[in-house]
DNA sequence: CTACCAACTGACCGCTTGACCAGTCAACAT
DNA sequence: ATGTTGACTGGTCAAGCGGTCAGTTGGTAG
């Protein structure tokens, strides 16, 4: 019977609340979620919450560092590279752009997360990505891919602003860019239109 | 008695309702605000928010339609310039980003309507912005003051992305600044730079 | 077999919440 | 005076919320 347990192994009911309430959490933060509804998506009791975690807060954070967490995983491989050249700072910035496009769920806790507070978890998880980041950046730079009339930290804080409003503001994008007689770019040509703001001329 | 009574003028009430619903949502959004704190901040009875706005949504809609209406009454100004000069764009930013400074509230109350849902009005407000800035800069593009090497609406939007990032992210500037060994420049000097990216070379 | 513990359930509780309403009061028109 | 209207109050209510708990199950150690 080892087999068939292994179909629900352990913490299988977990697992479930902790996906379930990603999904829950992400659509209308953490006062607009019921923790009954968490229960049912993830198809345990509502008592089973508070077995796992402690109660609504518990879970929110747990939700929130694991979507850091995988962040971190997903991104920190790109900004790492050991090799330079020319395809280094678009792929960085893809890999960024990807993240949040596969994960919408992670992209809109996120914002929710940035309203409530401190979070001071959140933070820190910001800083370790500029800790990578920043280096590769400053290399480049030195390299003469990148332009070196402005901070190393700005260069990274443009790319990163531009992504990100890029990916949550389609709709105010499309109005200005419609209204500008253009057509929408898509995100390849966006990338491209980020480098030829930070590259040397 | 008409002196003593204009201290509490007709509506009085109703005005108090909409700043303090303003306060409150600002601070926890739709769901986390409750209709008891924003009586007690107007110093009214609860009943009398059922009165003037039809219940919690009710307020809600009207604080965010009010948050519009005096946005674009600020910033319209700045984007309609008949004279253009090399000053005109940076005023147009400046001007943007004074008024999410002063109006902290307006800000955060805006960042909780992105994520409540469709929002129909919200997105009307970004257009007729964007209706009234895309001329400007196209006017500024053809003018030389501008780079055109990229879309109008483009600009724009690396503006608009900058200007909002750089405002609700102080924190993760602050730290990928840091990092890189450099000083938080100022709002000034962040202008600067912005026009450094989004001027004709 | 027994004892034990963690996973898990379902019914339940007390409190908060948004909404409701009967009634008061002041202003104003007739 | 009298009727009317709208701002405003205080008490009240049903619903829905997060949290609790006694109890069941199933795997595991002794």
């Amino acid at each position: 019977m080892k087999a068939a347990r292994s179909v629900v192994p352990l913490h299988a009911g977990r697992e479930a609340i902790l996906q379930a309430a990603r999904i829950e959490f992400a659509k209308a933060g953490f006062y607009g979620t019921k923790m009954r509804d968490i229960a049912q998506r993830a198809g345990v009791s509502q008592g089973l919450l508070h077995h796992h975690f402690q109660g609504k807060e518990g879970l929110w954070t747990a939700v929130g560092e694991q979507a850091s967490a995988e962040f971190l995983v997903y991104v920190s491989g790109a900004v790492a590279q050991d090799t330079l050249d020319s395809e280094s700072i678009p792929t960085a910035i893809r890999t960024y752009l990807q993240y949040w496009r596969e994960h919408p769920d992670a992209f809109r806790i996120n914002l929710w997360r940035l309203l409530d507070g401190p979070t001071d978890e959140r933070k820190s998880r910001s800083r370790s990505l500029s800790e990578r980041a920043v280096p590769l950046i400053k290399r480049a730079q030195q390299a003469g891919f990148l332009r070196t009339d402005m901070p190393t930290g700005l260069v990274l804080c443009i790319a990163g602003a531009l992504v990100q409003f890029w990916l949550h503001s389609r709709i105010e994008m499309q109005d200005a860019i419609e209204i500008g007689g253009e057509e929408m770019p898509d995100d390849e040509t966006f990338i491209g239109h980020i480098m030829q703001l930070i590259t040397k001329t």
